[in-house]
DNA sequence: TTAGGATTTG
């Protein structure tokens, strides 16, 4: 991340960042703060900046925030005094971009990689743990594991084997950096896999980076402008590569280019002629996951379509498992590269050549353009990341998708169904069948079988399976399959397709149960494919079954309830309107936004937990939110604005009166009260406005008290003046009003005086605050409730003045009775210590909406026309 | 080579 604090005058600056990161809540920045804060935020959107401002920012404490915050611009006021730096105010720390990188390439997989450049910049950021090292400075014998080098290929040597057989490829990298530089070319040596892969890749003129390099001294001295040593790279020595490539443009030097990064060309499935090897794109009709083939290979069988509506199906087959297409759901689509055509049975039909390539793409529309594939090396580029887009758009009204994934406790008896689910016991049962024990967190409806095995022969952790009892299901799988599930880790995550859901009884049981059974053979895609974790359904489910409490499932148990839910069917919300109906919180977060639903869930946690923490100002023009100053902000400004001296030519006109006091303490100070009028008469003192000149916090506090508004002031040589917006311009009863400091335009404040001849002056804190130019902060509670029902958990945030609590916000911070309420009714929304099922069920209306910058779009929810119940506070 | 889609019958 490159990050710039700029500052603005003396007592603010803004951190400034034009990096967009794949998925900031992965990769916060990390900003340490010098100096006290209170962070004042430009942003569209208010909500996504509540984590943020829920911390109190203090000297030394370091906080992460999205990245993508910081794209909009931070603005952080100082309360120090005079002539901070910006470095000094907050200075950017290191932040993580690991996981970004992954996300886009298995590292592990992939030794060189293909960087797109989109202005100028790699759309992938390097690893954060290495850092560029000049060719001037290196050294034989350094550690370069985490150093990388950054040139111009600008000379490239045909690939050859060496006399072991090993790959061998030779460039010149030319430092772009230091071009006037004597010495400005190295030699790089890429052995094995990797010579292969960039003889394939690499063009002159391309910025090529390699890091982990192993760097050898040439033996003679060298006369020309070549380094004195080579690098020598190798998948083996933990090297990789970076080769930056730049779509769309072409340079004078690519056409002499030794090796050309090919161009592909896809051939639509109605054009496919037999015996030809084609590349081609396709959207998956059916498939048969990965399995072990009569012959020596596994085997996939996967049916494609295209626009063109034809189909082709295609037998693929590699002794490697990875190799094969990573097919999770009809409706993912592919991209084969190199895969042979021949006729059969009067079809064209699809087989793996040498060189078969595949990637693999979530077929929903919106869902990130991430491939899934085994090969070392791929090309990706704009115009096939249209292809994808097309196809999902094309596949979306033409493809039947199998409705919602089955869960445990959706299942019938006597059908087939595929589930997502955990592996957590495993056991051998015979030759031919073989146990696995799965979960998906959801309890089946119907008593399930339990299939007889020795304890010995069962793997699992005993405990957990012990605490699943009532939840796990067994599985039993036949023939072909048990190799493959013997295979299989526990803990890991399984979709299992074309299960076998089977009404029994036994003799010796009243009531028929239901026995799952996996069946040999592989008709209809029946089969185990073991998803990984990143898949989106996983993180999903595993999101689900870290939420829950076992121990509750088993109380569940013992109360004989089919329908758990009913038990704790007690709703606590009320809300406005009834014209939704429930909606499950994975249909919301599977829909685009702008939209409003009904929820039934449950509140897992809310943040802040401290809730006074959860009231802070917002700006209804220009939509920030700030924290509400602490008093000493106020004794602050108050001290500042003493050192005037009231001005006696302002004192006592038409519409006030005017009073001055000299302390009795030391520093004898003066204090001016300026009591306004009506009709030309003071009022009662419950009823009156009053101007205080030179009060001290503990004596405007006073005033309050007794007085209806207080507005503090100072003097200037012809007019009173509010005091800085940091501190508040009104104070009546125990509230503080502040005005918003980008938005108010502050008028005399003689302004005043039409409002006191009114004929009941009414002194509302809005009319006074547009009299004078102010743009009133209004007081809101800000929470995020993290909710959760059986279908998973989904953040939404509280964005209130009043209503949701029956609380005014401004008020909670000055009233002991209302904190208590307040507290009292989030224990009995979330009461504490309570386990997830224990917890009452609320309703209550959600709207998703977009928040977008110029890079990417990211769906929030907020909580809306919701009130708690008159019970419950 | 293997599979060539089109539910087991435990």
């Amino acid at each position: 991340m490159h990050c710039n604090w700029k500052g603005q005058g003396e007592r603010f600056c803004h951190l400034i960042c034009d990096d967009v990161i794949e998925d900031p809540i992965k990769n916060p920045a990390k900003v340490k703060v010098n100096t006290h804060f209170s962070p004042f935020i430009y942003q569209p959107d208010h909500l996504i900046v509540q984590e943020l401002i829920a911390h109190n920012l203090v000297k030394g404490y370091t906080f992460t925030f999205p990245l993508v915050l910081i794209s909009y611009k931070l603005r952080f006021f100082s309360h120090a005094d005079g002539e901070k730096s910006e470095k000094e105010l907050c200075e950017c720390l290191a932040t993580s971009q690991d996981q970004s990188t992954t996300d886009l390439f298995d590292k592990a997989a992939m030794p060189v990689q293909l960087l797109k450049i989109v202005k100028g910049q790699s759309e992938t950021p390097l690893p954060s743990h290495l850092q560029k090292e000049n060719l001037q400075q290196l050294e034989e014998g350094c550690d370069y594991t985490n150093k990388y080098i950054q040139g111009i290929v600008s000379l490239s040597y045909p690939l050859t084997k060496l006399g072991d057989g090993t790959d061998f490829f030779k460039i010149v990298l030319q430092d772009s950096d230091n071009l006037s530089s004597q010495i400005n070319s190295i030699h790089v040596f890429i052995y094995g896999k990797m010579a292969e892969d960039c003889a394939k890749m690499i063009r002159h003129g391309e910025t090529f980076i390699v890091a982990g390099f192993k760097v050898v001294k040439l033996p003679t001295a060298r006369e020309d402008d070549r380094h004195g040593c080579n690098l020598e790279v190798s998948e083996e020595a933990g090297s990789a590569i970076y080769i930056c490539t730049k779509p769309g443009t072409t340079t004078a030097s690519e056409t002499a280019s030794v090796s050309v990064a090919p161009k592909y060309v896809y051939t639509p499935l109605n054009h496919l002629k037999d015996g030809t090897i084609v590349n081609l794109y396709g959207v998956v009709k059916f498939f048969k996951p990965p399995y072990i083939s009569k012959g020596t290979d596994y085997c996939s069988v996967v049916t494609l379509v295209d626009p063109s509506n034809v189909k082709l199906t295609c037998s693929l087959f590699n002794g490697n498992l990875d190799s094969l297409p990573k097919i999770y759901k009809v409706g993912d689509i592919v991209r084969f590269h190199r895969i042979k055509i021949r006729e059969y049975n009067g079809q064209m039909q699809g087989i793996t050549s040498g060189g078969f390539a595949s990637l693999t793409f979530d077929g929903t529309v919106g869902a990130p353009i991430v491939p899934r594939t085994s090969s070392r090396v791929y090309t990706f580029m704009d115009e096939e990341q249209k292809t994808v887009e097309e196809l999902r758009i094309w596949a979306a009204s033409n493809i039947s998708i199998s409705g919602p994934a089955a869960k445990l406790s959706g299942v019938q008896p006597m059908l087939f169904f595929d589930l997502t689910c955990q592996l957590v016991g495993k056991a051998k049962v015979d030759g031919s069948s073989f146990l696995l024990k799965v979960w998906d967190g959801t309890k089946c409806p119907y008593p399930t079988w339990k299939v007889p095995v020795e304890a010995k022969d069962l793997e699992g952790d005993k405990v957990f399976l012990h605490q699943l009892r009532n939840l796990a299901v067994d599985i039993l799988v036949y023939d072909n399959h048990v190799q493959l599930a013997e295979s299989l880790k526990i803990g890991s995550f399984l979709r299992i397709y074309s299960i076998h859901s089977k009404q029994a009884s036994a003799d010796n049981e009243d009531v028929s149960h239901i026995e799952f059974h996996l069946h040999g053979g592989t008709c209809y895609g029946r089969g185990i494919g073991v998803l990984p974790e990143s898949n989106p359904d996983v993180k999903e489910l595993k999101a689900f079954l870290e939420s829950l409490d076992l121990t509750v499932g088993q109380n569940m148990e013992s109360m004989c309830s089919m329908d758990v839910d009913s038990t704790f069917d007690n709703d606590t919300v009320l809300t406005d309107h009834q014209d939704l109906s429930n909606t499950e919180l994975k249909t919301i977060k599977n829909s685009s936004a702008p939209r409003q639903y009904r929820i039934r869930a449950k509140l897992r946690t809310y943040k802040p937990q401290k809730l006074h923490q959860s009231v802070k100002l917002h700006c209804s023009k220009c939509n920030s939110l700030q924290e509400v100053p602490d008093r000493d902000d106020f004794d602050f400004i108050l001290r500042g604005s003493a050192g005037t001296a009231s001005n006696p030519e302002l004192h006592n006109t038409s519409w006030y009166e005017s009073v001055t006091w000299t302390t009795q303490d030391q520093k004898q100070r003066e204090i001016t009260i300026h009591f306004v009028k009506h009709d030309e008469m003071l009022q009662h003192p419950e009823d009156t406005l009053l101007m205080v000149e030179g009060g001290t916090l503990k004596e405007i506090w006073k005033l309050s008290k007794r007085f209806k508004c207080i507005i503090p002031v100072r003097s200037t040589e012809d007019d009173l003046k509010l005091l800085d917006l940091s501190a508040p311009f009104l104070l009546q009863r125990n509230v503080k009003y502040y005005g918003c400091k980008q938005c108010s335009a502050p008028k005399p404040v003689k302004n005043l005086s039409s409002l006191a001849a009114e004929q009941q002056p009414s002194w509302e804190p809005s009319e006074i605050a547009q009299v004078l130019g102010i743009e009133l902060l209004q007081y809101v509670f800000i929470m995020k409730f993290t909710l959760v029902d059986e279908t998973g958990a989904l953040n939404a945030y509280l964005f209130d003045y009043e209503k949701f609590f029956q609380i005014p916000a401004c008020e909670i911070l000055t009233n002991n009775f209302l904190q208590e309420k307040m507290q009292m009714t989030m224990n009995t929304l979330c009461p504490p210590g309570r386990k997830l099922g224990d917890l009452p069920w609320l309703e209550c209306f959600i709207k998703s909406y977009n928040v977008r910058d110029a890079m990417k779009n990211q769906v929030y929810y907020q909580i809306f026309d919701t009130t708690v119940a008159e019970d419950v506070v």
